[in-house]
DNA sequence: GTAATTTCTCAACCTAACTTTAGGTCAAGA
DNA sequence: TCTTGACCTAAAGTTAGGTTGAGAAATTAC
C-alpha cells in the first residue's frame, strides 16, 4: 500500500497500464515532474495519473509528445488542474479531431470516384490533392499516379 | 531522353516524386521488382509509375510496407495491370478508411461528452473505450484516466 | 575522347517513442 | 539480518521509413 503522499513509479505503472519505462521517458521529456522522496526514488501526485491519461488519449489522436508536452504546459502550475482546466484543453482536441476526420472523408470521396471510373492513374484523378499530399508524412512533393502539376 | 524500354531509377524518381534513395528502398522491401541493364543499373516499366503512386496512396491512408506488398501482391505477374486490376485493390482502400473514420469519429463523439461534463476521468468516461484503446499504438492493457476495469 | 552526370553498393545515420541491459541502490517482509 | 523485489542511471538497442556519404563504375553530353 502505498504511503498517503506520493505514488511510486511503480504503482503509477498500475494505475495507467503504463511501463515503468515509458513513465520515466515521459519525465525526461518534460511531460510530468515528479519529485524525489529520500532515497532518491520518485513520488507521483494522484494527479498524475489524469495527466497521463491525457497524454495516451492525446496519442491516440495523433499528437506527437512534444505538442502533448506544450498541451500540459497550459494547466495550472501549483494548484491542481480542476475539470474546467482539463475540460479547456481538451476542447484543442476537437479541433485537431474535426480536421483529421475531414481529411480521411475526403480522401475517400475521392477514392469512390476512382473506384467508380477504375482510373487510379488519370491525368484528372481527384486522389491527386495537394492538400491530402501535405497531410502526408513525407518531405518533399510528391506527384501521385504519375501525373506532375504542369502535365 | 529515355531509351524507348525502360525507365532509369532518375527518370522513375521524377515521374514520381519520390527520391531515388525511397525508390531502392521500395525495392529492397519487395515492392517493385525493376530488371537490370548491361551495366548493371535499374530499368523500370512504365506501369511502375502508377505501382509507386498506388504505394503512395497507401500509405497516406496509414498502410505499412508490408501491408502495401501484400496488397501488390494481388496483381498479375506476367501482364501489365489494367485498370480493373487497380480498381479491385483500391477497394480494400475503401474498408480500411472507414474503420478509421469511424474509430475518430466515436473518439470525437465522446470527447464532446466529456468537454461537455468536464469530467475526463470520471470512471464512467467514455474515452475509456477497448476498440479505440485496440486503435492506439502501443502494446500492451492501457486503463485511461485512472480507471481500471474491474473498478 | 573527355567531362559531367547518374547510378551502383554498402554501411552508417536519422527521428519518434520507447524498451532493454548492465551494474548498482533502496525498501519491505520473515 | 537476510533476501527479494522495486527502483536508480546511463547507454545502447528497436522499428519504420527512409536519407546520407564514400568510392567506384556506367552513361550521357559536348
Amino acid at each position: 500500500m502505498p504511503p498517503a503522499h506520493g505514488l511510486s513509479i511503480g504503482a503509477l505503472s498500475e494505475r495507467t497500464g503504463l511501463a515503468v519505462s515509458a513513465i520515466r521517458y515521459y519525465e525526461s521529456q518534460g511531460l510530468i515532474a515528479p519529485w524525489r522522496n529520500a532515497g532518491g526514488q520518485r513520488r507521483f501526485h494522484r494527479a498524475d495519473i489524469r495527466r497521463l491519461s491525457f497524454v495516451m488519449i492525446a496519442q491516440q489522436m495523433g499528437f506527437s509528445l512534444p505538442a502533448i508536452r506544450d498541451l500540459l504546459a497550459q494547466l495550472p502550475g501549483q494548484r491542481t488542474p480542476t475539470a474546467r482546466d482539463w475540460a479547456r484543453i481538451s476542447a484543442v482536441f476537437r479541433d485537431h479531431l474535426d480536421q483529421r476526420i475531414e481529411t480521411l472523408q475526403r480522401l475517400r470521396d475521392n477514392l469512390d470516384g476512382c473506384i467508380g471510373c477504375g482510373c487510379l492513374s488519370l491525368s484528372k484523378c481527384r486522389l491527386y490533392n495537394p492538400d491530402d499530399r501535405a497531410a502526408a508524412k513525407g518531405t518533399g512533393p510528391r506527384y501521385l499516379m504519375g501525373d506532375r502539376p504542369e502535365g
